[in-house]
DNA sequence: ACGCTTTCAGTTATCGGTAACATAAAAATA
DNA sequence: TATTTTTATGTTACCGATAACTGAAAGCGT
C-alpha cells in the first residue's frame, strides 16, 4: 500500500508538504507543488481516510437507517440521499432495519463504531428515542425520516400524513363511500397515529359511523404472501350495512397485501370495494397507473435530510433545529370508484 | 469521545489490558476483566473502527457499487448484499453509478479512499475493467454481479441471460409469433450480448425473419418519459407483414419503456403487441403478475456475491476465481397472448 | 525452599496521516 | 548592508488502537 512516506521519499521532501500539496494548505512553491503531484500520479497514490479520519475527528461517512429498501419508497429516498452526499462529499453507509428494533439497535451500533459523522434514520417506533440519545453522546446528529418520535428535539423531514389521510378519505366521502375501513401500521409509528388522525376526523366531520374493527393495524414487517388476510376477512364479513366499500390503507405494501386478500376472496377493485393509500406502487404507476394514492416525494425526503446533516455538521452556528414537513400529491386513478347512494 | 485510555484510567489498568479484554486475547483475570467490562459498559464504550483498522489494515466494509438502487432488481441484490453482510460483520458503502462511466471511476476511488475490503460491482460496460483493475492495485478484490467484463479473471455472479433469452423467444414462437423485435440495451454490456445472441440463434433455429430495425439498442440511462417512444414508432410503422407482433425487451426498465410508448400510440398489450422481458417488474407481480418474464434471483445475486468475496477475503488460500450463473425463471403471464396463424 | 514454567499485565513502537511548532531561505524594509 | 518579515519546508508529537516485547507474579515439581 503506497503512502504518503513513499511520495515523500519519491519527490525527495518531507511527508509534511506531500500532506500540504494534497490538502492545498500552506504555502508550497510551485517546483516542488509539482514534484509531488508527479509523485503522486506515478505511484497512483490515494489518501487512506482511515488515518486522516483519526486526527481530523470526522470519516466524512454518514449512516442511512432505512426499513427497507426495497420498498421504492425508500430506495427513492436513499437515491436522493446519496445524489446529495456524493454532491457534498460525503459516503453513505446503508442499513436496513426490517422495522425490527432490535436490528436497529446493533446497526446504531454500527455506525457509533464506524463513526459516521451522522445518521439519517427512519426509526422503526417510539422507542427509537433510545438510539438517537445513544447517536448523541457520542456526538453524532440524527436527522429523523418520515417519521418522526415522541421527546425528539433535533432536525427532522416528514410527509403531511394528517393533510394526506383527510384528502383521501375526503375524496372517498366524494365518491359516495360511507363505510370506509382503515387498514393502519402500528401505532408506535408516528405516520400511523397521523394517518389515523386525519381518517378519524373526515369521518366525524361528516358524520360517518366508524364502527368497530374499521381500524386495525398491520404489522409492516409481515410480507408474507397473506399478511392482511385475517385482517380484510374480518372487515368483508361485517353485516351488510357496516361491510366497508372503501379501504384506506396506510401506506403502499399494506395496499398490496390487502389487495391480495381481496382477489383471493374473489373481490374486484375499484368495483367491489376501493383502495387509497399513501405512497406510490412503482414503477407500475408509469405505464398502468392503477392505485390512487396520496403520492410522497421521496427523492425530496432523501436529499433535504442529507442536506440537513451535512448543514448541521459544516455549521456549528446552527443552534435551532428545524423541522420539514413535505405535502403529498393525490393522484385519483383506477383504484377508486363512485358509488351510488 | 471515549477511548481506550479513559477505560484504563476509570479501570486502573493499562490502555493494553483494555484491548486484549476487548478482542478476547491473551490472558486475563477474571477479576480484572470485570473490572474493565464494567469501565465499558459505565462509559458507553465503543471500539473506533478507524483506529483499528489502522493496524489491522482492514475496514470491515464492503463497497457495493450498482447502477440504480431505484431499479426493484438492484433493490433486492442490495437487500441480500447487506443481510449477508450484517451476519458476517461487514458494513456497506453503497454507490449508483447510474451507468455513467465516470461516476463509475470516482466511486473506484472513493472506495480505494476508504479502503474498503473489497467490492461488489455491477460493471457500467466493458471499460469498467479499467476501475476493477485499479482496484486490484490497492489489493481490493472485486466480483462483478449481472454483468462481467471482457478480460476480467475475478470471481462474478451472474444470471444465464443467454438460456433465459432463449427461452423467451421460444415462449412468443410457441404462441404462433413470427415477427418479434429486440429492444435491447446497450451492446457493451455483457447482458445485453448474451441476450441479443439467444434471441438471433432461436429465431434462426425456427426459420424466422430478423429484419432490420428489429434489433435496437435503448440507453438504460434515459428513464424520461418517452425513451423508446423512436425506436417503437419506428418498430411499429414497419410494412404490415413485417410489423413485429411481439417485443422482447432486454430488462425490466426498458419494457416499462415500450409499453409507455405503446400505450401512447393506443395499442394495447397483448392484444396488439405481446411483451417480454428479463426481471420482475415488482410489487406489481405480487397482486396483479402481468408481464411475462424471466425473473431473476435478485436477492440470491446479492448475497452469493457477498459471500464470494467474504470467503475471498478471509480465505487466502483461495486461488482459483469462482464463476456462478444463476438461472432465471420463465414465468408466462397477461402481457403475452397467442395469434392464429 | 529453590528454580523453572506459565499466567497476567505493562511498555514501547507503529499504523498513515496532520496540527503545532521550529527553522531555513527569500523578500521586504530600513 | 543589517534587520525584519514573509514564505517554504522540516520536526515532533499525537489521533486510538494493537503487535511485539518485557517484566512481575503465580503455579509447580522435586
Amino acid at each position: 500500500m503506497v503512502t504518503i512516506y513513499d511520495i515523500a521519499k519519491k519527490a525527495k521532501v518531507s511527508p509534511m508538504t506531500v500532506s500540504r500539496v494534497i490538502n492545498n494548505s500552506g504555502n508550497i512553491r510551485v517546483a516542488t507543488r509539482e514534484k509531488v503531484e508527479k509523485a503522486i500520479k506515478e505511484l497512483g497514490y490515494i489518501p487512506n481516510e482511515a488515518a486522516r479520519s483519526l486526527t481530523s475527528n470526522q470519516t466524512k461517512t454518514l449512516g442511512l437507517i432505512l426499513t427497507d429498501i426495497t420498498n421504492p419508497f425508500f430506495a427513492k429516498v436513499a437515491r436522493g440521499a446519496e445524489a446529495k452526499a456524493m454532491e457534498t462529499g460525503y459516503r453513505i453507509l446503508l442499513a436496513n432495519t426490517d422495522e425490527d428494533f432490535e436490528k436497529e439497535k446493533s446497526y446504531t451500533d454500527m455506525m457509533i463504531s464506524a463513526r459516521v459523522d451522522g445518521v439519517i434514520m427512519t426509526p422503526t417506533n417510539d422507542e427509537s428515542l433510545k438510539h438517537v440519545e445513544r447517536l448523541n453522546q457520542h456526538n453524532i446528529p440524527t436527522v429523523l425520516l418520515d417519521r418522526t418520535v415522541e421527546g425528539f428535539e433535533g432536525d427532522c423531514v416528514l410527509g403531511d400524513s394528517y393533510k394526506g389521510s383527510r384528502e383521501l378519505v375526503r375524496h372517498l366521502i366524494d365518491y359516495g363511500h360511507k363505510n370506509i375501513a382503515l387498514v393502519n401500521g402500528p401505532r408506535n409509528i408516528s405516520t400511523s397515529r397521523e394517518r389515523e388522525r386525519g381518517y378519524v376526523e373526515t369521518l366525524k366531520l361528516n358524520d360517518l359511523p366508524i364502527h368497530e374493527n374499521y381500524i386495525s393495524e398491520f404489522d409492516f414487517r409481515s410480507m408474507e404472501p397473506h399478511a392482511a388476510h385475517s385482517i380484510v376477512e374480518k372487515l368483508m364479513s361485517l353485516d351488510e350495512d357496516k361491510r366497508p366499500t372503501a379501504i384506506f390503507a396506510s401506506n403502499n405494501f399494506i395496499a398490496i397485501s390487502v389487495i391480495q386478500s381481496l382477489r383471493q376472496m374473489n373481490l374486484r377493485v375499484p368495483e367491489d370495494v376501493s383502495i387509497v393509500c399513501f405512497d406510490e406502487i412503482e414503477p407500475v404507476e408509469y405505464f398502468d397507473p392503477f392505485f390512487t394514492v396520496a403520492a410522497q416525494p421521496a427523492t425530496e425526503f432523501g436529499k433535504i435530510s442529507l442536506q440537513y446533516l451535512v448543514e448541521r455538521l459544516e455549521n456549528d452556528g446552527l443552534e435551532q433545529s428545524r423541522k420539514v414537513i413535505l405535502p403529498p400529491d393525490i393522484h385519483i386513478r383506477k383504484s377508486t370508484q363512485r358509488i351510488e347512494e
